[in-house]
DNA sequence: TGTGTTTCTTGCAATCTGCAAATATATATC
DNA sequence: GATATATATTTGCAGATTGCAAGAAACACA
């Protein structure tokens, strides 16, 4: 840690942004407009600003808004990727993102800006199908148990639909009235009196997230 | 992500490197010979030397094995921190790695190398006390339901000293039967043969880590 | 009014967990 | 060597949790 007498390597950032959308998870691409890899698909990201970031989160979040207008959205740090080869420009290391956005917050898709099936996603410059799979990951993880999936949803919505973000995110089926004593037990959600009736069958009930509803940390008090 | 016309970040990688002793949890740090914060105690760290490092992980990997001896040890990717205060000389990013090492793999420490207790450390250079919370808190969210913690054990060991290691972890008691009745459930350890006697009373069965024994992903498959 | 479809609710057996007591095997002391 | 003490290990069981399955409710449509 003393003099620098060495190239120092090329520092980005960038997000793995999902929504949902017809129920299924989707993945918020960029089409790049310059080398390297002009014309592929690629998450969103850039170069730090270290004038005008505060931290990487910042920078990662003024990026956002300036390529896609997206602002409001839960934003956490998936992991860093780095070395020689995921970047033709030279050593560099990406410090990556996952942003988890409800639908109606990113409104119209700009040029160059689209979605896809998250689990489908394929072919994305740099390593970002790498960085993509690890978000996917993570969420899986620790979404498993939080409140993370709920995130997703527009803020009202169906017990069938939670149940099905939280299905997709696993990669599970999960069995119905088991789900439903979790979700009351934890105090997750609360029922805003309105019902929604799509195609046939009984009318579902409207919830919203209950507020205070943090992590489900207290299932985390159980033995092993 | 065009012209980069801007300095750029300083980048280091930083590891926080965890064994046991005396049934304890240990955090190694290093003395600062030079400055900034020449003096106080570190974690060890450094440049990434782009012609020489694979990735940030081989850059920590050697890093320790030059500043410690270190060798052999689970490496796991923590976060980065960024900003521009963490250090002195400018805006830079830490990749921070946690390593669990066997108290034995250490050897003799060599000069300016320390074990405290790291519950207990405080005070580090930079802001490597926030980066130090941030493993601990993981190790605990991560080994609560894994086998990272018996990364930590000598490669034989009793069940109480097991149970202890988890509970330093995890920051609580755990109940005696329901801890040994998974060990068996997930096959985490099997008997040596052996038994081992400290002080009075009935002398422990001596076990090990099963060869097999991965993370008890097992657990995750159960209901929220 | 009946049939189909989707949502919501209930019941229960099987399993899992936490608590507490009992048992086993050693050392220390008289 | 008998007794007390210390630590490790096992057992028993009531109460909570879970997965499965069947039942009831609320609507559309014919």
């Amino acid at each position: 840690m003393q003099d620098q007498s060495f190239p120092t390597p090329i520092v980005t950032t960038d997000a793995v942004v999902l929504t949902l959308e017809d129920g299924v998870l989707q993945l918020l691409t960029l089409r790049r407009a310059q080398p390297p890899f002009a014309g592929v698909a690629a998450l969103p990201g850039g170069y730090i600003h270290p004038q005008e970031d505060h931290d990487a989160a910042g920078a990662i979040t003024r990026i956002l808004r300036e390529k896609t207008g997206l602002g409001g959205f839960h934003l956490e740090q998936l992991a860093s990727f780095s070395g020689p080869d995921r970047d033709p420009r030279g050593w560099s290391v990406s410090l990556a993102y996952m942003a988890l956005v409800r639908r109606k917050d990113l409104g119209e898709l700009a040029e160059g800006v689209a979605l896809t099936p998250a689990h489908q996603a394929r072919d994305l410059a740099f390593d970002h199908d790498d960085i993509l799979a690890t978000a996917l990951r993570r969420l899986r993880d620790k979404g498993a148990w939080s409140n993370l999936p709920a995130l997703l949803l527009p803020s009202e919505f169906t017990l069938p639909e939670i149940q099905n973000i939280y299905e997709t995110v696993r990669g599970t089926k999960l069995d119905q009235s088991s789900f439903r004593r979790k979700l009351n037990e934890l105090r997750l959600v609360e029922e805003t009196g309105k019902t929604r009736q799509e195609s046939a069958g009984r009318p579902a009930k409207l919830y919203r997230l209950a507020s205070g509803a943090a992590y489900a940390s207290r299932l985390f008090d159980r033995m092993i």
